[in-house]
DNA sequence: TAATTATTTAACTAATAAGTTAAATAATCA
DNA sequence: TGATTATTTAACTTATTAGTTAAATAATTA
């Protein structure tokens, strides 16, 4: 779960495109293949998810003859944040972005 | 200033060392050079730079005999909020760090 | 102008990555 | 058991990356 990892994983626009997919619901390999046919294999898929999962940001657990994976969000998040948090203490955007969510959260009692 | 060229510049653990060492204020090729001596040479650091301006994460000025670069936080952390919110849009740590962040910029009003 | 300093470019090497197809493994079902 | 389905592993190819040293470029100064 290091960030070495994490950002390695996150190099491939494959590997983001699948986590993308995978935000909505978990899913079967298959699946996931089944969605990027058109564009890479099915052993290419099996091997970014393993990648992903090797860097933590999804889990696999083998239920009869498929195999599921599912997003780890607090992985993901977990890590860009600190790395942020380390680059850029005290950056404008993500302290506005951050406010908006925090707005979202409460209402509007902080308004 | 695609997030393509930006995670790919995200993927090397030099690049990211020399993204933090520009966080405290910016610095001239040769005194970032300087700093990472020790693992690597000035012509390396000097295609590291390159590749994170094209990734648009740092801005360069020549001055004088020196090149002068510095971070972009705001292309750096806009990409990798848009991200989070595209594959995480819910996520439960971002909204954590984020209420943080906002309670510190606020002072203790909200606690 | 010649020498020095700062930085980048060129040419190269070694390692790694992303994809391929074919074969192996594992679970289910007839 | 044998066939089918789901997924992964193996073996391989091609392209890219990260680093190297040596040479080129550009600005400054003696």
């Amino acid at each position: 779960m290091s960030a070495d990892k994490v950002f390695e994983a996150l190099s491939s626009a494959s590997r983001r495109r699948i986590l993308a997919f995978l935000s909505k619901t978990d899913m079967t390999a298959g699946e996931i293949a089944q969605r990027f046919a058109d564009v890479m294999s099915a052993p290419a898929i099996s091997k970014h998810l393993s990648l992903l999962e090797a860097a933590g940001l999804v889990w696999r657990e083998k239920r009869g003859q498929s195999v599921h994976y599912g997003l780890k969000e607090d992985a993901l998040t977990g890590t860009l944040v600190h790395f942020l948090g380390e680059v850029c203490p005290r950056s404008r955007p993500f302290r506005k972005e951050s406010a908006e969510a925090a707005r979202r959260k409460k209402g509007s009692s902080t308004t």
